[in-house]
DNA sequence: GTGAAAGCGCTAACAC
DNA sequence: GTGTTAGCGCTTTCAC
């Protein structure tokens, strides 16, 4: 065992420096001016004494706790962590600690032991990501005590919310299949938010506007996995000519599926997904897809979180980040049927 | 705005049921027994009141946080993101909360600076993914007033580790690539912790076991894309013939790069990687890999953090996981050169 | 079982 | 500028 050394606290710094309590509050706050000398005793003591303010006690006796929950159903699946990387990377920069606090589904009584979880810490802010039925109910069942921001999903009244404007996105990219010579696109999912996401609303607007065929959605989960059991149905269905994904796990998923049934992509069948992967533009074939910037969204979060936290008006309710597709190898012209 | 309430206080819920302070107390943390009656009296305020306990002045009173420090150089990437995963999930079926404190390389101030937040929480102990130079450098500077954990990466004298046996699972798969009748197996790395990695390790001793040459070791970085400059490069030597890469990411890049080249994997080169990554199954071929269980890490990660804050003497300073060898598509029988 | 009193380590308000 | 005094919201003695 190593030998456990007993954290000093202020006034052990305080008397050691020779100065009053308030006095070394009021150097570590550096809001207050306090003459040069007591200053730099104050600093050595610190020093000396390894000092490191506790935050329960500033928290308590200031009622602010610099402090920002990130309520998420998952934090390891690309986009959530990307998400989180840019939300601990922006409240960091601005002096916040981040604690995240883990909705599984949406159950209420797990959306309850979550917001208790992200609210025993007191936060001045709390950032859900609503990019799935979990984060949807927890930010529905949120106290108003405190700010809360909501980023992508379907949108939610009376929460400033950062979203991507996926239906766009989406648009153009169904848009560019069809104009490649596809008589339709099919669209795979990923289990929604309440309502209907972006990406979905996007590619059946231009398929009705190109006057095209809408087939009926297929539901893939979460697992790279189920992309590829869709893939070894698909192959065996010649109508299916271009397929649009709902992520790109979903995606290489399904490109693997096709292979396994005897088609190429992209000379039999084209493929899009929606994230871009860091691994997507390494596929073979690349896979075509839409940039979406999830460390800008988390910071975008935290930006609009400080402000609302800030201000008596919540200055601008609604930020929009707008992606961008990526054509690659997974999309080509329509074969001759 | 939606009006903000305010949060109520233990004093708030006291005076709604008609007891003390001590006795609501006294229900929270169950462990003196109450009157039946008082006790649903209290229970009814709390529900009434949506009182939720102050984290900052329970910790302030009783000196127990409930809160473990994660110190990591990043949170998305695969291994990371599914240890994070693990610890939290752990953490939060033994009620602890988790602070996640970012060290973005071995920098003596950006380590002092992550070692100041994760302690500012008063951690009751902290866990250092130990994969890289930046954890490795921080698990050299911590203070000593807290338990520490360190999880994977280099061995760490008089600090409770949890290891995996990478350089087991190396051996193996280079001895298995070199009786497919590779006359070597050349090693890409990820940039390495302070001395050489398990990997490493095996790698070279399987090689020297069998007497087969050692080459030099060709360094990449964490992004994916490196993993292609190098395939690009490697496709032009003829001399190489199977390659074993320091995680997966890497290796889907080398196939991609090899590809890009004019190889074809496996059957002009065999490539495996390390990590089985979610797509790795999925890749065309799919690539033969070591499964390490991350979140497992995590996992054992915090019931040792637990055992050493309780325990006196610490109970176990080291722990072995054993990773598996996954042989896939992506290595083959040597061609005749 | 239960309440009164003290105190955790800090910051805020006030006097000087 | 600086020290004194309170008090943040809880838990922990300690009587009863």
């Amino acid at each position: 065992m190593t030998t456990v050394k007993k954290q000093a606290t202020i006034s052990d710094v305080a008397e050691r420096a020779g100065v009053s309590v308030p006095t070394v509050s009021r150097v570590l706050n550096q809001v207050v001016p306090v003459s040069e000398k007591r200053r730099k005793r104050v600093l050595a003591a610190i020093e000396e004494l390894d000092y490191r303010p506790s935050a329960a006690a500033r928290t308590l006796a200031s009622r602010r706790s610099r402090m920002l929950s990130i309520v998420t159903s998952n934090t390891s699946r690309y986009g959530y962590a990307e998400t989180i990387r840019g939300i601990e990377l922006a409240a960091r920069a601005a002096d916040y600690t981040v604690t995240i606090s883990v909705v599984e589904n949406d159950d209420p009584e797990v959306v309850r032991r979550a917001v208790t979880a992200a609210f025993s810490q007191s936060p001045e802010g709390v950032i859900v990501l609503t990019f799935d039925p979990a984060g949807d109910a927890t930010l529905r069942s949120l106290p108003t005590s405190v700010p809360v921001v909501a980023l992508s999903g379907a949108r939610a009244d009376g929460v400033p919310q950062v979203l991507i404007d996926e239906s766009t996105a989406a648009e153009e990219l169904v848009r560019g299949l069809l104009e490649m010579g596809h008589r339709t696109v099919h669209h795979i999912t990923v289990p929604a938010v309440h309502g209907e996401d972006g990406r979905t609303t996007g590619w059946r607007a231009a398929l009705q506007e190109a006057g095209a065929p809408v087939p009926d959605i297929i539901e893939a989960t979460w697992d790279p996995q189920s992309g590829r059991a869709v893939g070894r149905e698909l192959a065996a269905d010649p109508q299916v000519t271009a397929v649009l994904c709902g992520n790109d796990e979903i995606a290489l998923g399904l490109m693997r599926g096709l292979v396994d049934g005897g088609r190429r992509v992209p000379q039999d069948i084209s493929v899009a997904g929606f994230d871009d992967h860091p691994l997507s533009s390494l596929w073979v074939p690349s896979l075509t897809t839409v940039r979406q910037d999830f460390s800008e969204l988390g910071a975008r979060g935290v930006a609009t979180l400080l402000a609302a936290m800030s201000d008596e008006a919540d200055a601008g309710d609604l930020h929009t980040l707008r992606p961008e597709v990526q054509w690659r190898e997974s999309t080509a012209v329509a074969a001759n049927q």
